[in-house]
DNA sequence: CTGAAAGCGCTAACAC
DNA sequence: GTGTTAGCGCTTTCAG
């Protein structure tokens, strides 16, 4: 009976190779300094006894896998999907290869998690914002390895950061509703005590209402996920309660598609009488009947980046200065298909 | 200065509790006959020294991880998320860990995921679907893992299997159609060549009517991804070919919500008119605010299932027969806030 | 119940 | 260019 797969070691393919396992070793991974002659057997010899190594014991030698770490707080969230999706982009061809992990939006998983992926001894990480507990972030540096977090901009980076200002984000879309000439404002935001970006983009907002001399008149706040039928129901609330508003903020697009819902249901003029505003840019806004604006977030760009970062920071051994990459959202007034 | 948490090993835990370094590894590991004095004593050591343990070490020296693989065909899809949770939640202080592998519905590509993700030992793998290739499988039996596949029961289990026929569902739904009095049918659909599910669903939807003397009266087949732009464009385009159709049957909800965009704009009466019909039940079909049919998949307690099944797997140490677990989808005609 | 010895499969660090 | 010698940190024996 042949050897399985597992069974196959290093062993097997020096000695059908004919050379010493280092030499096998240093060959399958390419490495300078072999001779053409033995790389060439020994590659035959691995594929023909269908060799595959092992990893755990190539990182418990070397100290170092080929893993790298990317902690996102939620998974059922599409803009982390596409995260992950740009982040594979990134590291194709590389060697290297994703793990994920999810802290549910929790400070407490967020470290338990990262912890975990540490010891494994991942040659990089990629944790989504800036607002890390102080153990998670002395953890972190002490790990040496390296770090890039995404998706914020506002505050200090541990190390290498991708991103932009949630904050000006936020800013940037009270500004545009404004240029509108929207007055009376309304907010419907859900989970921000956990999801601190959510919250920076809300300061960011109201700091550009209060100096135009405004506010808001009415908002509706509640703890938990994001649903399309949670803003469906907030929309409706927050109308009743501010009958005459002429803009909302949501403090994403799945908030904001459950209010287009709740104004296509009750045929509210949108965004003639009422301009709503999410945000990620999310394509079931694009699809929507009628116009919502939204800040269309290049998520994608920042996993891959997040990746090439990584990427470089292999090679060179001393990192120069770390690298800080800012990539603007896109304030888009509606691409509805009717247009 | 202090030793770093990465330099602290079961050597110090032992030298700290002064034991040896095998009775601290037992204690922390809740091995039975150690004296209850001795767990103790090394529980102190390695809380006091910030002990974390090496997983690379004891998997190599173990021949197993407390991994468990996940392999889904994408990410970017909520479906999978919600399976994902379902596993998270199952495997809860077990102690396993998930890692999560995405094939983007290729059979080479999810060949070498297995691959790479066998090699790191699991002690367990989630596999999505019956449709591997005699490769994938040969590869999954010689590793001597256990294998739960999910989300389907139209083809023979490697060993676990917890899902639903894909082919009755969509039999289902066609039945329920014509129990509507619909009989002009149309169908669109996306990415049938590699989401073989979607097939399965489409031949039981077209068995029944078929046997019913009926038949397609047009259909939209594109390959790529399931989006709801892409819904809306298919089925403006099926209508006009076939003004009078009177349901369309999807292969998902998001090509649905698509569908119903598209009839929200140009003021087509659903269900009235136009019966619409996906699958999956996804939050977006619940918040329209039109009625979508659907067939809801139980796809957390599906992963849920997989876990556990995983989890006492564990313990037997021969298994019995191996667990063939149904979870079957149940139509929704319709849930409009609206009703 | 506890400990000592012997690796798991690979690679870093030196020799040659 | 290639081989040798030591481990990486843990767990599996098997003796006590």
């Amino acid at each position: 009976m042949l050897k399985q797969k597992g069974d196959m070691t290093l062993n097997e393919v020096a000695a059908l190779a004919g050379v010493s396992k280092m030499t096998a070793s240093r060959a399958l991974r390419g490495a300078p300094d072999v001779s053409r002659d033995a790389v060439e057997k020994v590659r035959r010899a691995a594929f023909d006894i269908g060799y595959v190594g092992n990893p755990l014991a190539a990182s418990l030698s070397g100290q170092r896998s080929d893993l790298i770490g990317v902690v996102v707080p939620s998974i059922s969230n599409i803009v982390f999907a596409e995260v992950l999706a740009g982040i594979a982009d990134g590291i194709a061809g590389s060697g290297l290869q994703p793990v994920f992990g999810v802290t549910d939006y929790d400070l407490h998983r967020e470290h338990a998690v990262i912890c975990s992926m540490l010891s494994w001894k991942p040659s990089g990480m990629i944790i989504t914002g800036l607002d890390q507990t102080d153990a998670t972030i002395s953890m972190l540096k002490s790990a040496r390895v390296p770090v890039v977090q995404i998706m914020d901009l506002d505050g200090t980076p541990i190390d290498a950061c991708v991103g932009f200002s949630q904050f000006t984000a936020g800013a940037a879309m009270a500004d545009a509703m404004i240029a509108q000439g929207r007055r009376r404002f309304g907010y419907i935001g859900c989970g921000l005590e956990r999801d601190t970006r959510a919250g920076k983009r809300f300061d960011g907002f109201s700091s550009v209402i209060r100096s135009a001399g405004l506010a808001f008149g009415a908002q509706e706040v509640e703890s938990g996920a994001s649903t399309i039928t949670s803003g469906r129901r907030m929309t409706e609330r927050l109308l009743s309660r501010m009958p005459n508003v002429d803009c909302i903020y949501y403090s994403n697009d799945d908030l904001a598609a459950g209010g287009a819902f709740h104004c296509l249901s009750k045929n509210i003029s949108v965004p003639e009488r009422l301009m709503l505003a999410g945000f990620n840019g999310l394509e079931i806004i694009d699809s929507l009947p009628i116009n919502v604006a939204t800040s269309r977030t290049p998520r994608h760009q920042i996993g891959r980046s997040a990746a090439e970062i990584l990427i470089r920071s292999r090679e060179k051994k001393a990192s120069d200065r770390p690298e800080l990459i800012e990539l603007l959202p896109a304030i888009e007034l509606g691409v509805s298909l009717l247009a």
